[in-house]
DNA sequence: GTCTATATCCGGATAGAC
DNA sequence: GTCTATCCGGATATAGAC
């Protein structure tokens, strides 16, 4: 039994992988259960016996990516304004080069309409954002920020910790890399962490 | 003549307009030609008739949304830095939220890799940031703005004009709304504005 | 639990009548 | 130029042997 249940989960592990691969390349709909297979190096019919079908597979997949995400939401109440905020924002940019397919698909996910996560962003996503606005108005009303919008601080951190990675080939193209070095990524996420910082006027 | 030329530019206006919905919703793989036709109100086989297949339909539906994007592009060069580039960074926002598909299904290839775009990634939109990276520098050599990197500067101003219509449902979720008022556009090109004059220092 | 073989359906593309 | 009917490859899903 712990045995069988060891395989399995190494099974579905691999075909997590896998289906992560295709689906970033070709969309939900445009992938096929057959290549996902053939990725992970299994028969087609092995996966159905895992996920059901690819509506269960591509579930599994997108919880999994809400797991990783929803811990590094967490992690940011203690300590100075000025020091969680940076901490975050560092935290999702590192997050997000060492996940950037799991990042991608959630991308595509929105911009499609969100058809698998509306349930999410209108549930636990709110609920943190309303939680974490409440926060930041709590430091502005003692003094130990400046004013701004919780809400579109949020936004604006989303928007240029995510922008790098997902639209990796377009930030690649225009300064002739191929792929993002260690150093690159240091001075990105140093760039992103003191710019939103301006935006906020610490 | 004139008149058969005048319903064949009516089909494929309204072809193009179909195809956009549908590649937004279900991504270039996961659209089916027949969707498009029904949406269109065609039978199938028109847009076949007229566009050969779905890649050629897809291809030129991109040309079609990168006219106007190059459009915008261009008109940068006279004035004041701060005026021009705040005027570039307002444009831009409007634009995206007057073609909100338009800029969704370019994400949306940038996402999956760019397989129909990277020569354009790497050919006319290089030479444009090049172009634009060598003008900012000219003015920061003058001391008429503040020293900062010119691709990490456009690549700011890209990231923080597409999120809120790329990812609209997410920010529509957590701001609980269920579309942007005039008004709310409005909030958002002024704060979209004053943050980037803010991270580059005017 | 694993894999082969197959049923069933759907999508892209085209032939050919009008 | 327009539309109906059809071909065929490929996709999901499952039945059933091992």
């Amino acid at each position: 039994m712990a045995k069988l249940s060891r395989i399995r989960t190494q099974n579905t592990e691999n075909i997590l992988a896998a289906a992560e691969q295709e689906f970033v390349l070709h969309g939900f709909k445009g992938t096929s259960m057959q290549s996902i297979a053939d990725r992970a190096g299994l028969p087609k019919a092995n996966i159905h016996y895992y996920f059901g079908n690819k509506e269960g597979l591509y579930r599994s997949l997108l919880e999994h990516i809400l797991e990783k995400w929803m811990k590094l939401l967490d992690g940011l109440t203690e300590g100075e304004p000025k020091d969680i905020l940076e901490h975050y924002i560092r935290s999702k940019v590192r997050l997000s080069f060492s996940e950037p397919n799991a990042s991608k698909i959630f991308a595509m996910e929105i911009i499609q309409g969100a058809p698998f996560l509306k349930d999410y962003l209108e549930g636990p996503l709110l609920a943190w954002v309303k939680e974490k606005s409440d926060l930041i108005n709590s430091w502005i009303w003692q003094k130990k920020m400046p004013e701004i919008d919780p809400v579109q601080l949020i936004i604006t951190i989303w928007a240029n910790t995510q922008h790098y990675v997902d639209f990796s080939v377009q930030v690649l193209a225009i300064t002739t890399q191929t792929s993002y070095s260690e150093a690159q990524q240091k001075r990105i996420e140093d760039f992103v962490a003191s710019s939103i910082l301006k935006i906020i006027g610490f």
